[in-house]
DNA sequence: CTGAAAGCGCTAACAA
DNA sequence: TTGTTAGCGCTTTCAG
């Protein structure tokens, strides 16, 4: 196999017989130029002829910023919900013209900065908010918008306060809150519980009882001897695994959903409606949640603020047996 | 919050003083050269207080190649093997100074050739093999190495291999191949029934008889059907999701296992040890095949072959109740 | 041992 | 309407 290099804009100039300017002007469709289409056929034969693929190192040099965005994912149980974010998220920015590429955490990989810098990322999107100081580095690497950031406020607090007030909308004046185990899972976790809280101080409300559990029924009925003494009786789960875990530890403990205890969960994932008692649990529209992060990025970089005022979730309740 | 510009290079040589040359040589520790540790450290200290990072695409335009690895994953339900996978081999790539990030496929992304050529990847890695027309696609697309290539022999057939030999080895002269209803995992799932098409060979048997199975007991138990109707005694699972689904196909059938029917699965998940009965499955030291790769690619970008015959799959038999 | 200078492929003023 | 010309930030020969 001949190692032949890679065709340049100046061979696609050659080709078509003008200058490397007007291959540039062609291939990006630049506004305002009024290329004659003769001309710019030409010059689209050309390049596909050649097969002509831009350099994108060169392009970026040239233009000061890439059209790479990162995904920060944390160490966590990729499960389908997470895929399809990713998915959704690529496609819509995809439409205007930008790249996703996802980096994992966790493991022995470079650390989320330096990955920024070395593909050259304009953006990186976290799920969950970076903090202050996290923000400045990944600014510092490169990347001209990070969101979300603590500083623009959390995009998961509206869940924890949607789950907390319909508990406390049916009464429940002592709220738990059940927080998964897996250290990937808690910053984001964090921010939920956060909105918890919110919502447990507007109702005047004390704090939510925090309790971990991971997956299985023992931790899960720890938790619950604990919110009883507490005298919980309603617990918001970080999401519908840790929910379900909760279930059955509710039941270990011999109490009965949810007359002893209510509790609601997140995501509606398929098997909510299967547990034991069908688990009540709130969703949201992924694909508005998806289009309306990917457009923030793209004002963003765009230098335009984000269009409206659009709130980010429309919570649903998906109100089964278990609150 | 003002938009200063980030430190090039030059800004290091002249707090440094010295020339940009010579900060260049410093900074990528060029061999052959003999800088003195005065003017070493001169420069480092320079370039740490301006926290300057190196511009990924002015070194990649320079240098003519990116250390940017893509991996391609395709569309399958990411679970914690394909995580681990991912986290290992960043981890192994990073030692080489390389960064991995991962494309979704699927989704309204773009196509992978894109991907590859917006970010500039030198190297593209697949879970399964790449087509020749793909790979091909891929090298105009910038990459210089793209594993695995058809061209170089699956990586997942040994895996079906071994799994079809167990179960020759027992005296099954009848294979039977359960395949993934989940499109994202066929091309996978194919390289494996490859593997096992061949041992069925090698010993003189018929070609194993393929059916595909989701995830449901009763579209297993379809399967199961078809396979006692071929005659089949012994089935190779694409991997020990499928394998259960099998199990509880089998059960429904009112068969037994491993009597009426034998199942081997691929993977070794937690959860196999907890079927019923209990599934034999394969496994393989994840490290290893992630080192293998990463050496590969690694030797291949600096131009060296691959180190050594290594076998890249050291399958662990994990023998429970099932076959 | 260090620096000057020529690009890498592309974009974008500025001319023509 | 098109071409000329300077860089973008870094690497790397080749002189000094």
């Amino acid at each position: 196999m001949t190692r032949r290099k890679r065709p340049t804009s100046t061979d696609v100039a050659r080709a078509a017989g003008v200058s490397q300017t007007t291959v540039s002007f062609v291939l990006n469709n630049r506004p305002g130029q009024s290329i004659p289409e003769e001309t710019r056929q030409r010059v689209l034969e050309a390049a596909r002829r050649l097969d002509y693929r831009p350099h994108a190192s060169a392009r970026t040099l040239a233009r000061g910023r890439s059209n790479i965005v990162l995904l920060a994912v944390p160490d966590l149980p990729m499960g389908s919900g997470i895929t399809r974010f990713v998915e959704g998220l690529a496609g819509a920015l995809a439409q205007h013209g930008l790249t996703l590429v996802t980096h994992l955490a966790g493991g022995h990989g470079r650390p989320l900065t330096d990955v920024c810098a070395d593909i050259g990322a304009s953006a990186v999107i976290g799920l969950e908010a970076f903090d202050e100081a996290t923000v400045h580095e990944l600014h510092k690497a490169g990347a001209d918008v990070v969101v979300p950031s603590t500083r623009q406020g959390s995009s998961m607090g509206p869940i924890g306060r949607f789950q907390a007030q319909h508990l406390i909308d049916r009464g429940h004046r002592r709220i738990g809150y059940a927080m998964p185990m897996h250290s990937g899972l808690v910053p984001m976790a964090e921010e939920r519980l956060h909105g918890v809280g919110e919502a447990c101080a507007a109702a005047g409300l004390p704090a939510p009882v925090v309790c971990s559990t991971d997956l299985e029924s023992d931790t899960a009925a720890r938790a619950v001897a604990r919110w009883t003494e507490q005298g919980v009786t309603g617990v918001c789960a970080f999401n519908d695994e840790t929910a379900i875990a909760v279930l059955a530890g509710i039941r270990e403990r011999g109490l009965v959903v949810p007359t002893d205890m209510a509790v609601i969960g997140v995501d509606d994932i398929p098997t909510a409606g299967l547990a034991d008692p069908p688990l009540t649990t709130i969703s949201f529209d992924l694909d508005a949640v998806v289009h309306r992060r990917a457009e923030v990025v793209v004002a963003r970089l765009t230098g335009r603020e984000p269009s409206g005022e659009a709130t980010e979730f429309r919570p649903l309740l998906r109100q089964r047996r278990s609150t």
